[in-house]
RNA sequence: GGAGAGGUGCCCGAGUGGCUAAAGGGGGCAGACUGUAAAUCUGUUGGCCUUGCGCCUACGUUGGUUCGAAUCCAACCCUCUCCA
């Protein structure tokens, strides 16, 4: 059993890369994005169109509801489940995308942990809300030191899912982890990650690509979601590149003129965050996204893994 | 032409005599990261080096008051608002 990942910051052209190689071999594509996963956020998340979704079946695209929570552990069974069915269809999945997280729990597995438990967060955050979260971190180093030390004080997201995986468990975080991760897919995967020679050259693609989305209505989109379903600020989805900077401008506390370059700084910090992730990364080949025909060199690398 | 308000580090912005290389935010840079990850958090951010309670440069410009000025005074330059 095979497959293909194609990693790569925003901009870096995973999406062409994969659809040139849809072209050439058998594959199915599976989108590794954790915000192509919502419906109705089309702009913002540069999901392919329509067109090219016809060309070659696309997985993993508008699979929940922006008000719904999507999450790693939930990628990494629904990745595995379309890998064994497109194996079934005789087919090669293509995960393509650049949410490395998600890449990580597929090809490394996660401790077995509960998942997210909605109630509890939400009684949590009302005890934070009142006590603040220092008066949290002190509870979470009473019930599991070690992950209260690896914890910052500041840090509320992982404060609060160290409580609820305790108090929803009995066990603490650190013990779960003792278990030890689900390990690797059952699969043989070549890993191409792009990358830009150039820094400067991917944040000029950036500030073009992010211009390109406000002009095609990227704040229309934006009302028009918040029309259709109820969504605050904090939930995960709004809370994505390009439509939380979209969002300021709409509730009045940014002006508008300063979308373009928050939205710009927004996504280049994302890419940056992508980066450092993937320089840490060993087994991948890894390919210039800036040079004219990256889309060849991947075609000449899967190629030969397809025929070995 | 007259009356006000204002010019601070890459940007915004606080600061009315010493504790100020200058709060805070943004941006930049670096780092952490196991079911929210396009999330969340941490550090750093004038220059130089012999890395020192060091030297230099810096709060529009020039000059002045003072032991000491981003802070007070004068003149000048520029910006904005209102009146003509």
């Amino acid at each position: 059993m095979k497959a293909v990942f194609i990693l790569g910051p925003t901009a870096s052209g995973k999406s062409a890369v994969a659809l040139a190689l849809s072209r050439r071999f058998p594959v199915e594509i599976v989108s590794v994005d954790s915000a192509q996963v919502y419906r109705d956020m089309d702009i913002g998340t540069a999901k392919p169109s329509a067109a090219e979704r016809a060309t070659v079946p696309h997985h993993l695209i508008d699979v929940v509801v922006p008000t719904e929570a999507y999450s790693a552990g939930r990628f990494r069974e629904d990745a595995l489940r379309l890998a064994s069915q497109i194996h079934g269809r005789g087919k090669v999945p293509l995960f393509a995308g650049g949410t490395m997280l998600y890449f990580r729990a597929l090809s490394r597995g996660l401790a077995s942990l509960p998942p997210a438990q909605p109630e509890l967060r939400r009684e949590i955050e009302a005890e934070a809300a009142r006590e603040g979260w220092p008066a949290m971190h002190r509870e979470l180093a009473r019930v599991d030191p070690a992950a209260a030390a690896r914890i910052e004080p500041g840090d509320a997201q992982r404060i609060q899912r160290a409580l609820e995986v305790h108090r929803h468990s009995g066990r603490t975080l650190t013990e779960w982890h003792a278990d030890g991760t689900e390990g690797p897919p059952p699969f043989d995967a070549l890993k191409i990650a792009l990358e830009p020679s150039d820094r400067l050259a991917l944040h000029r693609r950036i500030e073009e690509r992010f211009r390109g989305m406000l002009d095609r209505g990227l704040v229309a989109e934006l009302e028009s979601l918040r029309r259709r379903y109820t969504l605050t600020a904090e939930t995960p989805s709004m809370r994505s590149v390009g439509y939380r900077q979209a969002w300021e401008v709409l509730e009045g506390s940014r002006p508008m003129d300063t979308l373009a370059a928050r939205g710009t700084a927004a996504t280049r910090q994302l890419a940056k965050r992508q980066l450092t992730w993937q320089r840490a990364m060993d087994d991948v080949e890894r390919l210039d996204c800036l040079r004219e025909d990256v889309a060849g060199e991947a075609a000449e690398r899967v190629e030969r893994f397809l025929r070995r």
